[in-house]
DNA sequence: CAGGATCCCTAAGGATACTG
DNA sequence: CAGTATCCTTAGGGATCCTG
């Protein structure tokens, strides 16, 4: 039972609000190959045949894809050289791309906890232990699924 | 810069452990209407119609959805009877269900930052504040992107 | 209320071949 | 290496109508 089931009273107000940022999200990056270079570009992959063959896709796929990415601001293309080679681009991650993070990593948890573990674990560099994803409130509190809430703050200009 | 960059030289190693958990994740709850369900779950509906209409999809795919999300084991059917009525079934969260929230919230968060805020907040009801999805490790320590690895532990039976 | 059936359209993405 | 172009298959999902 989550807290969050409390709000249904006030939820068709939030539709009204206008389009959920969840879905917006999967508009955006709403595709398995989408996360998969995501993916990728977090293990360090910026180059457009190590994108494709690592992920396990097409090359069209990879291009339609990468090019969402970067029109959703997530990658940026930036020209490299290579001496005695002609410029090309590849692909960085951006602010927004590294705020991605959680959704990516969340969802590895996840399958690693119910999907099957393949001894993959996110570790944390500066002390060793295992890492993982969880939802903590601003005063550093770890907030479990019935103390979770959803609340209409007052907008502030922008 | 992620400090994940540095384990790309591993990398090719952990693909033929078998198949990412990302992308298990994907194949299971990768679609649109399938998050949406779920965080229509997470706000305590629990009746197909409520389903279908809340998340605006139909029927068809509201049936298809939530089967699949039955199947994968978010959600569980349960019959429920009104007086006068026969007995229909309810779809209710199941503990894997539960466990997917800091996927879904993670979206929601990334979505209001980078697509556009609707003035939405989660909190945490025990003290107020605002929450968020973050990844920290055991230790408790908050993990900065610049900190996050990855290494692949001796798996133990089971 | 909780679907199933049918029809149709679009997006994702594989396979293959070609280009600068 | 970094794509583009073409062809084809499948899945998601809207619209509409029907059923227990």
């Amino acid at each position: 039972m989550t807290a969050l089931q409390g709000v249904l009273a006030e939820r068709d107000k939030w539709s009204a609000v206008g389009q959920c940022a969840i879905e917006k999200t999967m508009s955006v990056v709403g595709t398995k190959s989408a996360m998969l270079l995501m993916r990728e570009a977090y293990y360090g992959t910026t180059r457009f045949d190590d994108f494709a063959k690592r992920v396990g896709i097409t090359k069209a796929a990879t291009s339609a894809r990468l090019a969402e990415l970067v029109e959703a601001g997530l990658l940026t293309k930036q020209p490299y050289q290579e001496p005695g080679q002609r410029s090309r681009d590849e692909y960085v991650l951006t602010q927004a791309g590294t705020d991605f993070m959680p959704v990516v990593w969340a969802m590895f948890e996840w399958g690693r906890h119910h999907l099957g573990d393949t001894g993959l674990r996110l570790t944390h560099l500066g002390c060793g232990a295992d890492a993982t994803v969880e939802i903590r409130c601003a005063e550093g509190h770890e907030v479990p699924p019935d103390e979770l809430g959803m609340k209409l703050a007052r907008r502030r200009g922008r």
